[in-house]
DNA sequence: TTTAAATATTAGAGCAATCTAACATTTTAT
DNA sequence: ATAAAATGTTAGATTGCTCTAATATTTAAA
């Protein structure tokens, strides 16, 4: 186990690179809020420790011994979310940034209980899959509601973000996981969408929020 | 708020003066497991931010400031500790080695609803007591059964020491916070007592672990 | 009261993690 | 194809926290 920093470090290439496989170290530059030469050389570090596989001007890919720690670190992180709104009853826009401290807590009986009495959960309160213990992750995403057509109905599954601004945002709106949402209209000019929802209002959503919100038809 | 060495810095600081007031360089370099020029160091850079008071080949004083800061982190580490007992089912001889991480997690709300959840406790599970969200802190210590003459009876109210070895030892021979105890008979030569317990059973501690329990007549 | 032992401080160094300034490479635009 | 822009690397410095070796002060012993 590194430290905090690289614990961070391996966090988010993980986070990034899950789309294409690698990320670029302006990219993790920006994310972890320091300039590129702090990157740099943590990247170095990191691939001495065979936690990154790493060439200069190339992409940054996480080795499997990095992956483990990154899931390990996720699955840290998720359950710790989930604990946080269940059990001390605080709200999904309030529980990550506790669990971004929460997530280098160093002991497996802690979470082993916290897992056990949450009896053995397969999803954070923001709908993001919890690896199991050994890292294992479903990562069953379905359709971004900024794709669903037209006329469709569908359920929300997960919201890919959980900064607490955005979260805020859609508490505003009256939008949760597990809530069906027909598309009304979706319009060209700006990629907005208007939803028809329980709450019997009409929901106006920009592109910028649609796409982080994912639903199953 | 300063780091989390500062804080464990600060949090020995307070422990180690409780009795007299201050506390020395070689006593912290001890607790700290940190070589002695180390400690000096820290104790400057303490100095500069005005939590403690200190001059060359003097005792190391807290500040009112630096109190304030260290019973904040004890309040944190004995509700982490309640929490992890009374919530999340650990033995009380492992949750202090947790709650050495969780005293440093920032966050009024994860206290607030710790606080809340365990209705505004006073005591952690070694009988310690709880400073309140002001700082305050009820040090009603009572007698070490160490001193508890030939004959007495009494209620044990509290452990000052939370080292798993200690409390696995406390374990083997039965002894828990509330048991009522009998001091059966106490050697001059080598100062261990033989205790008449609940269990029936007669237990032997040595002065070592019997002057760490504390009792209420 | 002089010496020895214990304790504390200073000097100088190293590592992790960060920065700015300067330089290099790769990608994009003209 | 060349210039401009974007991105990445190297060099060198800083801060926090730690160390060892050398020196100083205080306390205890002879
Ligand atoms: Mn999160
Ligand atoms: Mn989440
Ligand atoms: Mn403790
Ligand atoms: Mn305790």
């Amino acid at each position: 186990m590194g430290s905090l920093t690289e614990e961070n470090y391996i966090k988010s290439i993980y986070a990034l690179s899950q789309a294409t496989g690698e990320v670029y170290v302006s990219e993790l530059a920006k994310k972890l809020e320091v300039k590129l030469p702090t990157v740099n050389s943590m990247i170095k570090r990191l691939a001495a420790k065979k936690l990154v596989a790493y060439a200069p001007y190339q992409g940054i890919k996480l080795t499997e011994k990095g992956k483990k720690e990154a899931l390990g670190i996720v699955r840290k992180h998720r359950l710790a979310e989930l604990f946080l709104v269940k059990v001390l009853g605080l709200g999904w826009e309030e529980v990550h940034d506790i669990a971004e401290q929460l997530e280098h807590v160093n002991s497996s009986r802690f979470y082993e209980r916290i897992d056990e009495l949450l009896d053995y959960p397969k999803f954070d309160p923001h709908g993001e899959p919890i690896p199991d213990s050994s890292g294992k992750i479903h990562a069953q995403k379905g359709t971004s509601l900024s794709d669903l057509a037209e006329g469709l109905t569908a359920t929300i599954t997960a919201v890919t973000e959980d900064e607490k601004s955005f979260l805020d945002h859609l508490n505003a709106k009256g939008l949760q996981i597990g809530d069906s949402v027909t598309v009304m209209k979706r319009e060209f000019f700006d990629g907005s969408i208007t939803l028809q929802h329980k709450s019997k209002k009409e929901i106006l959503l920009t592109h910028q929020v649609a796409e982080r919100i994912w639903v199953e038809v």
